[in-house]
DNA sequence: CCACTTATGTACCGTGCGGTACTGATATGA
DNA sequence: TCATATCAGTACCGCACGGTACATAAGTGG
């Protein structure tokens, strides 16, 4: 970010604060916020505890920040989603991209906004509750997309964006625990044609 | 179970071992498996953790009862959905029943199977690996079930038994995590709707 | 009544948890 | 050179975790 140029006075940090952030990222996705311990967090960023907290702050900061990153990196599919020319590509893109994110051999199988804090004990309310946020927020985009296409008369008048959202983000959540379960790509991406079935209009081209 | 007649020698079991194991169900449900302390389930089931051992053995077994239970109990409309006459009332009620038991308001919101124990730290892999083969077994209850439907003409010819079940235990689950999000249950029932149109034959009844 | 068996309650064990005080090390700026 | 500021490493804190030893209560069979 802005490693270019010494910030500001005091000995230079000795590790790259992205690469370890990319790393507490995979233990998280791993083992959820409440499987992950501090210990396993920092061997794998490669730093020592106190490192780690004069960088994020704590636990819950670095989960916070992981998921930051989880945004921008193995779940930034969902932002260019949005810029698809039809609602229809936009479902496809959603659903394509998640398959390829919950799947890859280099990563953890499932998806950290799913597994990284379902359902918490009392440590976990916070991240737990981050996660709620953030598939709330991320429906909520796709509602708005949705509900423009169908101002555009992309999607026909009587359709209902709220649920159109609701319904493709049920699938990739449900995918994601396919995919922690072991569930091969190949088998996933069959559920995708399948699902987009039930897409308006039909798999013909509109033209309504 | 057996409450009628003493069944041997000693001191009789001072508390409703049934009720008890119903108890910590809730706990495991709410809070999934590591995130459930002893404290947690054996204040909920109104005993020690003495009792609590000498009756289950440890947290992990405790945690294999209540999964029996859960079975039997929250999660019986899945062997009654099989059961169904015809594999779209099978898809019909599989998907019914989840809403149902994921969004009752005496219960905990979503479904021991997927928030029990989706991603986990070591001491949480029994458990986990013990969800997954719920899961599958699940699954394979419902591929079977439209095999069978398939041979017997119900389900048209070509249509794929195994990716018609991962594809209604997908939404099942998806809808579990909406559930544990707080989606309310009118919500997901519009949602089965829509995902019951990518069914086979369509939503008239089939006469090819 | 007594030996025996099982359940209960208290008080505790070792361990690993998230988090931190403190000492050095390494840079800047005057 | 030296005060200042930040980072790194060791060694530790209090606590809650899952699990258990042990003494006692409450039944059965003789």
């Amino acid at each position: 970010m802005d490693s270019a140029q010494r910030s500001v006075m005091g000995r230079p940090r000795g590790f790259d604060a992205d690469q370890a952030l990319e790393r507490a990222l995979e233990v998280f996705w791993r083992h959820g916020y409440e499987g992950a311990t501090l210990t396993d967090l920092t061997e794998a960023m490669g730093i020592t505890r106190t490192s780690m907290y004069a960088a994020y702050g704590n636990k819950d900061e670095l989960f916070r920040r992981a998921l930051e990153r989880y945004t921008l990196g193995p779940a930034s599919y969902g932002v260019r989603a949005l810029e698809e020319p039809t609602a229809r590509a936009v479902a496809e893109h959603v659903l394509r991209g998640a398959v390829q994110a919950t799947t890859r051999p280099d990563r953890p199988a499932g998806c950290l906004c799913v597994q990284g804090a379902l359902a918490t004990g009392e440590g976990g309310q916070a991240a737990r509750d981050a996660l709620v946020a953030w598939r709330r927020d991320g429906e909520e985009a796709l509602r708005a997309r949705f509900a423009r296409a169908r101002d555009e008369g992309d999607l026909p008048a009587g359709s209902d964006p709220s649920l159109l959202a609701r319904y493709i983000s049920t699938v990739v959540y449900g995918m994601a625990v396919q995919a922690a379960t072991g569930v091969p790509r190949e088998d996933l991406r069959r559920i995708i044609d399948l699902a987009l079935q039930s897409w308006p209009a039909g798999p013909a081209p509109s033209h309504a």
